[in-house]
DNA sequence: TATGAATGAGGTTTCATTCAT
DNA sequence: CATGAATGAAACCTCATTCAT
């Protein structure tokens, strides 16, 4: 993982190997850039203003990370990862469709909360940050999430869970949609929980908005 | 509509008032640009891009526009005017909730469809544009949407069309979010017509991708 | 006199001859110019600018005059030629010294008055003009003018009129800056007439601010 | 001394603040700077031949400046702040009229000796430099240096000094006028320095150069 | 580790001027 | 005479990156 070409042999270890504990320094700095890209974008945000929000210099940024996007390319790592092994336990747990959309769903949330900044930025930016090479494997993980999603959503519907008219395409769409726009608007510090949201979305998806009693 | 009360215009008399027919020259100019600020993101097409891919110098485009962002704006503007006075229709025809949700919710994939790259800038970059003080009104537009969303669902839970248990903010976010982020995949020449993808939507909104019959 | 050579040999005769007396439109489109190089300086003013003061637009200028610096060179000629044969009218009459220094004075005062503009675009960019091989001419003049003045301070000099100890360089010199440079804040509509100005400044000049009591 | 309270400096650190020190290659650039506006204009001076007379790259010029116009702003703020403690100081002695006038315009005409180029953009630009909001404080400081020389004139006026029919405005301005623009003519190797330039400047202002047996 | 000076490519914008209609 | 579209050079400025100290 994290392979860390350097196209400028230059003789300077910048970047360390992946599994590096890393200094906190480290990640103190990737924590703030994160931050920083999530609020303006990867392009409108400059290197010295994530040295200048360290407190550094923006030359001093190149003793810690190659480039400014291999500080992108290790935020969205990270919580590619995370969530990778996370939709993986629970297809392991072998559920039925209807729990493992909804455990699905609320681990979506949870990415959200944990990686707020680098899921915005994946939410913003991958499609821009595709067209670079560097950034091929964001269309690998693209598909492994939609082949989960649709595996679960295919086998609900063909054991009688959803509605038999269920267009898989669209609804994985929707439900990808929903759950990752919402780092636009989710706040830490809001009224609601990230679980309290994960539940309503839920419910809405599951169920729809219409009241029951009209069936 | 469009008032281009630009307080840079300083003596140019680039672009033309509102109402303008406009030579067709600009339109084609505008379309031109607005494919590629949809492709590429705003920040990231150059001006010189435009002219090239318009087959003429960079400096030409300053004939027809004041600025970049003189371009944004227009294209901006020409969606979010068509779109609210969309919506207004709908609500005066004054239908009961599911109805005028159903209705917005077609409307609102048919702006995706007639107004594909004003609809992902929108998307995409209406967070970091509204810091500039020129796109103020993207911040009052996305007010005037959400009021007119949050007056239907409310209505609808009052008078029991919607589940009495809904949280109005979460559900409108999820739809909001919903139709305007099928802009990213939509494609004209899909399989699915925009009226299809807007009728599973509204299907899956309403009565959730649960069978029917478990209840 | 304006020999405007026509690097461009197009075959548009844009520029007429000199003692042309010229459309009411061109001496019109003049003045304009003239204004607005004066308030804004001719660098800063743009042929954009001129034409819509004008309500014409930039290109049709051009039908008017070969170019911009032609329009500054016409502006410039007509208030330097008019001023040298003002001055020269004063010296072919062949009073005393103090009354010949005075007439110039009144008669630089009037310059000032009826060429505003012209006047003030010599005093603001002489210098920057002069190193256009087009304003050679600028040099000339003002060593012409500079004959003038010497020649009746040396003069006034060795007949007693003026103190023995004058520095005639330093004199020429302050008197020269003290009549162009009121350019900058004489007003026709101010409170001293050009007339009442000129005479104040007569009377500093020769006998000093000093009360005469003082000697 | 040199608040540098620029709006535009978002998060840019490339100027420091007031006090300090600063590094000799800033210094130096600004002389350089200060020459060439001083020389051509500071409209005319490109970045680029700043950048070249310094034997850099125009870009690197950033690296010490946010811009072209802090540069402008630099050199006229400390030649302004140093003619203001310099008119103080006299006023703060407290001499009588004719003596404080005189030592007036020697510290005059030694701010043109010390800041000549800051002076000479002082003197050909202030009027358009002011319209830029960056450059407001020209016009106070302006008012400043008038204040200080009317209330000379206005008291020596009363006190039998100077002529009682004096226009103390008119004098001013041509005082002004003068002092100033002798910056465009004035060499440190000409024959003449600037005390003997002073003191003959003195001479014709208060006593006039008419020849005093005359009356 | 950090600094500070510099690079160099490229960005948006300006503007005098041309010219077919 | 005037328009309107375009040119092309050059302006100011940005910014990721390098590197000697």
């Amino acid at each position: 993982m994290k392979p860390v070409s350097t196209k400028h042999s230059s003789g300077r270890a910048a970047s360390r190997g992946a599994g590096d504990t890393g200094s906190d320094r480290r990640a103190e700095l990737l924590a703030i850039a994160a931050e920083l890209f999530a609020a303006r974008g990867v392009r409108a945000t400059t290197v010295r203003e994530i040295a200048e929000s360290a407190g550094i210099l923006s030359g001093s940024l190149y003793h810690h990370f190659e480039s400014k996007n291999a500080m992108v390319d290790e935020i969205l790592r990270e919580f590619l990862d995370h969530q990778r092994r996370s939709y993986d336990e629970v297809l392991r747990e072998g559920a039925d469709a209807r729990t493992t959309i909804a455990e699905l769903i609320r681990r979506s949330f949870r990415g959200v909360h944990r990686y707020r900044a680098a899921v915005t930025i994946f939410q913003n930016e991958a499609n821009h940050l595709a067209g670079i090479e560097r950034f091929d494997y964001l269309r690998q993980a693209s598909r492994d999430f939609e082949r989960v999603w649709k595996r679960v959503l295919t086998d609900g519907r063909s054991t009688g869970a959803f509605r038999a008219d269920l267009n898989i395409t669209l609804a994985y769409r929707f439900i990808r949609d929903g759950v990752w726009t919402a780092v636009h608007w989710y706040s830490p510090r809001g009224r609601l929980t990230i679980n309290a949201i994960a539940e309503q979305y839920i419910a809405i998806l599951c169920d729809g908005i219409a009241a029951p009693e009209r069936r």
